[in-house]
DNA sequence: AATTAACATCGTAATATTGCAATATACAAA
DNA sequence: TTTGTATATTGCAATATTACGATGTTAATT
């Protein structure tokens, strides 16, 4: 039915399981490669570089905000979208945790 | 559209963003954990287990299957999936170099 | 051979996601 | 204060995903 029962996860495996979803579209794997390779980051040149609308950037963008990879700040009439370095370390030590205790041999 | 459009991107996004989107749903982590904590698995426990209906967790447990990280192995008239643990280390290492080359500071 | 058990697959309904044009907003420059 | 620039939001169409009942398949059991 198109509808996750999230109710029926921990919140752990929940949370877990967005963060995935959100790095899970090539789109916003792009977009924080780039950003990470420029000292700051204007939207526009997402749009070029990306080559999706720019409307489509920005709703990506807001994704990747909204688990908090992403900051931004108002410059002027130009937004500056930045890796938030500290949240981006805690939810890979999460991946990490969640990859290494979840590694056992069966048969 | 719903669509995603994948030859806009480079393969490495591409693969990246499966990986990620196959194990964004807390289903997929709830299987892995699961198994991860038995010494072999049986697909009819993971009914029990997670509370979803058979047909959807066969379905889950395909796509685990379709990037590799799950082996089934045919057991009489059981199944034994099992984490793939060479695939797994391999993405787990792929996903780190994805987190520690996209880490830069910008403002 | 019929039955049962353990899955897999198919079909389908409900919902989510992706993408974009159009429009709104906010600010700076002229 | 009008105009242009940068970005966000809205509305919508196309497609994807999630979930499950029904049905198929395979193998052990009777």
């Amino acid at each position: 039915m198109g509808i996750t029962k999230t109710q029926m996860f921990t919140e752990q495996q929940n949370d877990l399981a967005l963060f995935f979803k959100v790095l899970g579209h090539p789109a916003r794997v792009a977009i924080l490669q780039y950003i990470s390779n420029q000292n700051a980051c204007i939207c526009n040149d997402l749009v070029d570089e990306i080559g999706l609308a720019q409307a489509t950037i920005s709703q990506h963008l807001k994704e990747l905000k909204s688990i908090g990879l992403l900051n931004g700040e108002v410059e002027g009439k130009k937004m500056c979208y930045c890796i938030n370095v500290e949240r981006w370390t805690v939810i890979q030590k999460q991946l990490n945790t969640f990859f290494n205790t979840t590694k056992s041999n069966c048969c």
